[in-house]
DNA sequence: GTGAAAGCGCTAACAC
DNA sequence: GTGTTAGCGCTTTCAC
């Protein structure tokens, strides 16, 4: 590798003097600017950015925790980081964190190692308090997709019960009053909002949820499958499904499917995410669309805002909304 | 942050000391050692990974550049190449190229900038000799899903003409005789190797391909709808469709179904990669199967033994192959 | 306008 | 067994 020394040599000056030219710093003569930028070419001179990194004690790099970086929705969270990124020419670090608590804690201690600038986490097994100390040691931390009160300046994240307020007056408008739920079993509080928000409007137009009308899976395609089996066999009553998520909702289809319903003559359902999902399976799914990609987008510019601690940034709250993507899965009664 | 002389001090020892006893290497006295793992526990020291990439000349970093990491396949080749990275003790740095050869190249740069060891490279535009000379200069590349001869050790890849191949032959042994196929226009060789392996198959069973039975499009789920309606409009007969991916055969579904045809019973469709999409769509997706996440995980190792210029590595090619699941959009005729 | 030199945090000879 | 020291590649004051 060619280093700033290398080149100072060849054009017979000082490695300041490199320095200073690679960043179009002031103060440097024309001739002498010409000459070093033309030794840099030819040498393909590249600053190593560790050496940068340690005496600028900043990496320009932004690091990433989610959980599994083969789903959808995490994937796309990232690419919403990367862009941002990108933009301000930071880099992007990644480190899956496996729905577990050890690698969540490891994967942040990996990316503080390395003195990533900024940090966008997207935690559902450590605890508030753990988050919170985090954030007081890690000025660039920003958490995404889940609110703490403390810290509330660093959370970016998604108003649930509104959005699943919309969607089950959307169903209500749609003449449905037997609802059913497919929920998930998790680790944060998205599950238990998106119910608030269902049992709010309800109870807004004088209905309530039937008694086992409301049943927990794993928040995937079979997740979705089996709790419909269940409210099925349970001889439950129910013109209309919210599910937790897409995926959910097509394994709640599928149950639907085979047991001989049609979707929506017989049974209209609702997702939540609009994954690319929703539009391929068949009927295309109605669901709540999550702005992920801008949500990470804007949580990693806030994350490299709040990085720089001589920068003041407002004390506000971060809360995006959901808006519903009408298709083809829910019917009028 | 605390430095190895903070711990230095406090523990009444040289920096080199604390090294040692970080790097439990040898020579430190008991007492000592127990000494300074206290300290270091106490004042919660990390080393600081740059200063040591400067010293040691290796980062373990392994970079990964995809063209998109919200797009299924990527994620879950990344989610490959983070699992290698995290047994290692690697850490994952991430570009997308976009689909453009200039960002494709400024991922690339930027990667070695960080002086990453290892890269693994998933390159549609770029031309050989320029991932040619790029291998040259970087002892740890890996290509995935592409193969150039002459850096034949460096590339991870799928044998395309085989699995066609197999998918054909699969449709033929369930009677198929009339076959469409929707291929994708495309910068790398795929499709055309797909298309050879489904020529091929039918030829071994004195069968061809009938005339304009090939349509292109996006690889995509528009691109595959758009193809099929392009079939159907132009008359084209056939009672099995072999699709470039699996997005393109779930257009192609809809397509289908819009023309009021089932799938399979009137006409079998047939999809490649075996994303989670395929479970999701109705009837579920047969697909040829691509082990992308093994292949990354493969891929990723080699790419840090290869890092590695100490160590001599085979010179051997890593050819993968792919397996057909099968689902319910393929009958018997 | 340019150079000399100190130092970022760490490792690895080499002393003792 | 432990300390001293040079140096990784770079930036940044401070001279001149």
């Amino acid at each position: 590798m060619v280093t700033i020394k290398d080149v100072a040599k060849v054009a017979g000056v000082s490695t300041a003097t490199v320095s200073r030219v690679v960043h179009n710093g002031g103060h440097v003569g024309d001739a002498c600017r010409a000459r070093v930028k033309k030794v840099i070419d030819e040498l393909g001179y590249r600053p190593n950015t560790n050496a940068q990194a340690l005496v600028k004690k900043s990496t320009n790099t932004i690091g990433v925790v989610t959980p599994k970086l083969s789903m959808s929705f995490f994937g796309t969270l990232a690419c919403g980081v990367e862009k941002a990124a990108k933009e301000q020419n930071y880099k992007l670090l990644m480190s899956n964190s496996l729905y577990e608590t050890q690698s969540e804690i490891d994967a942040i201690n990996s990316l503080r190692d390395h003195h990533c600038d900024a940090i966008i986490l997207h935690s559902e097994y450590s605890d508030e308090k753990t988050l919170i100390d985090l954030a007081e040691k890690i000025p660039g931390l920003v958490l995404i997709n889940r609110y703490i009160p403390k810290i509330a300046n660093r959370c970016v994240w998604l108003d649930n019960v509104s959005a699943a307020k919309q969607a089950t007056q959307y169903l209500l408008d749609k003449g449905h009053k037997d609802l059913a739920v497919v929920t998930s079993i998790y680790q944060n509080n998205d599950p238990a909002s998106r119910l608030n928000g269902i049992k709010e409007a309800m109870a807004i137009n004088d209905l309530t949820l039937s008694k086992g009308a409301v049943v927990e899976g794993t928040a995937n395609m079979e997740g979705g499958e089996q709790a419909v089996k269940e409210l099925l066999s349970k001889g439950i009553k129910f013109t209309a499904l919210l599910a937790y998520n897409d995926l959910m909702a097509i394994g709640a289809m599928h149950a639907l499917f085979d047991a001989g319903l049609r979707v929506p003559q017989d049974v209209s359902v609702i997702g939540f995410d609009n994954l690319a999902i929703a539009r391929a399976c068949r009927p295309k799914l109605t669901t709540m669309h999550y702005p992920v990609e801008e949500m990470a987008h804007y949580a990693a510019e806030l994350a490299i805002n709040l990085s720089d601690t001589s920068k003041s940034v407002a004390n506000r709250t971060h809360l995006f909304l959901s808006d519903i993507v009408e298709r083809d899965s829910v019917a009028e009664i």
